[in-house]
DNA sequence: CGTTATCTTGACCGTCGTCAAACAGGGTGG
DNA sequence: CCACCCTGTTTGACGACGGTCAAGATAACG
């Protein structure tokens, strides 16, 4: 972990996090310098490392620059459910910034770099300037579109549909992102974690993604994932994108 | 449907929104006014009228003044999936009314009036006071942390301890907002709802009920549930209340 | 190159869905 | 007051989707 202050749009830790706010709300040159003026760390954690634990009292804001992370919930009985998987430039910030204890674990999924912001700063700068907290609003209202579906989707569709679907949003959010190519996406998650976020157990992830392969939906090559019939693929998965509120205007 | 401007505070059809907010966040006397002051009409729905449709244009900011509502969406084989059970007090909000396109419909479970408010009117008065923008942030995560508990439901336990987790939710929630009595609650779902919310059949839902009926940890007589075993239910039911964020500090 | 995690496949089984029918309750109209 | 109907509840029989258990294959990694 080190200090970073470079403060150049581009490489700046918290660029991403901006980028995101600013697909979802209108902030203007103050904002943005706000922000950018935010003390923070950066920290470098392994695939696995949980970064975010239940119960406790939440003192930093941390927000993705490199890899993917999610949070999740275990049960009683020791399963484990994925609630959101998070991309770089997004905050675990959203059950944890205002809520003082935090429901919910999170962890990186692959080697990934936090921002880390003092809870308090964070929470003064957006007090400060209502378009951060109106851009906040907009960016947990789209989570929670998305954390909607994915409730329809694990109580309500068989497993080859859901598998299909959670691919068809992975798609298009690593695409929104800036991390898809042409040809696919590289997905960088095990058929048990899949399992996780659908609520599947990993053998069934693979039979259900061999089937999608065998029909010629997918194609696999390691952690390559592609989509020779996209329109195929968004029938079976019964997607409907707009949910994920690509193209909401920005308010 | 009529016009209604008594500014009293205790039969102000806003009144259960604003003591709403104030349970998450701090507003004070200039909030409340602005808030109490908006324009709206009360409107009369019957049971299982739609009152929000997926896909329309937004125009109209709706808060429950009485009855139960629900936020559901239905998948392209014809299931509905219930999001969200909405009290007295609550907004069909958080989706639609910075969101310009709805993904979701909402529905009366039972006879419910509504207090509409026109959605421009509403955004202004948030653009304009901070402190109701970041109580609408509030609100907005705790029910994100109510939908996750959902998703876990749904997705990770079987379907006793499904149904037994509805019902230690909705009993908290019903007594946070005044609607129990100490030996229960008054629960105007039919079954097929609580198979709606919980990813089960009509007919699962009834052996659950009975299952727990048989175990002593609820009791049935009409629509009214009783717990003669609260904590053996919490028990069976994997309940823990973290997530309602019934004791949150305001900020 | 050995060790471990992950993937893959098969066999078996249980929870829950499906289909069906009987039953109860509440409202309406004769 | 009583048929009537409609919605919702209750219960049973049967089947399928997906979980469980297990073993072997492949890939990742030090």
């Amino acid at each position: 972990m080190h200090q970073d202050h470079d403060t150049s749009a581009l490489s700046h830790p918290l660029g991403g996090m901006i980028r995101r706010l600013e697909r979802h709300a209108v902030l203007d040159d103050n904002d943005r310098a706000a922000l950018a003026g935010l003390p923070r760390e950066t920290r470098r954690v392994a695939a696995g490392q949980v970064v975010a634990r239940a119960g406790e009292v939440v003192t930093e804001h941390q927000v993705i620059v490199s890899g993917l992370a999610c949070r999740f919930k275990d049960t009683g009985d020791g399963a484990r459910q994925i609630i959101a998987f998070h991309l770089p430039g997004e905050s675990i910030c959203c059950p944890t910034l205002f809520l003082d204890v935090a429901d919910q674990d999170a962890m990186a999924l692959t080697e990934s770099e936090f921002a880390v912001v003092p809870r308090a700063a964070f929470r003064a700068v957006a007090r400060q300037r209502p378009a951060i907290e109106r851009a906040l609003l907009m960016v947990t209202l789209v989570e929670g579109a998305i954390l909607a579906e994915a409730l329809v989707n694990a109580a309500r569709r068989d497993g080859r549909t859901r598998v299909a679907h959670l691919l068809c949003e992975l798609a298009l959010r690593f695409d929104a992102a800036g991390l898809a190519s042409p040809n696919g996406i590289d997905l960088p998650l095990t058929q048990e974690q899949i399992g996780d976020a659908l609520g599947l157990t990993p053998v069934h992830v693979n039979r259900m993604l061999r089937s999608l392969a065998e029909a010629g939906l997918i194609e696999r090559r390691g952690s390559r994932v592609s989509f020779p019939r996209w329109n195929a693929l968004k029938e079976a998965a019964d997607f409907d994108a707009t949910y994920l509120h690509l193209d909401q205007r920005r308010v």
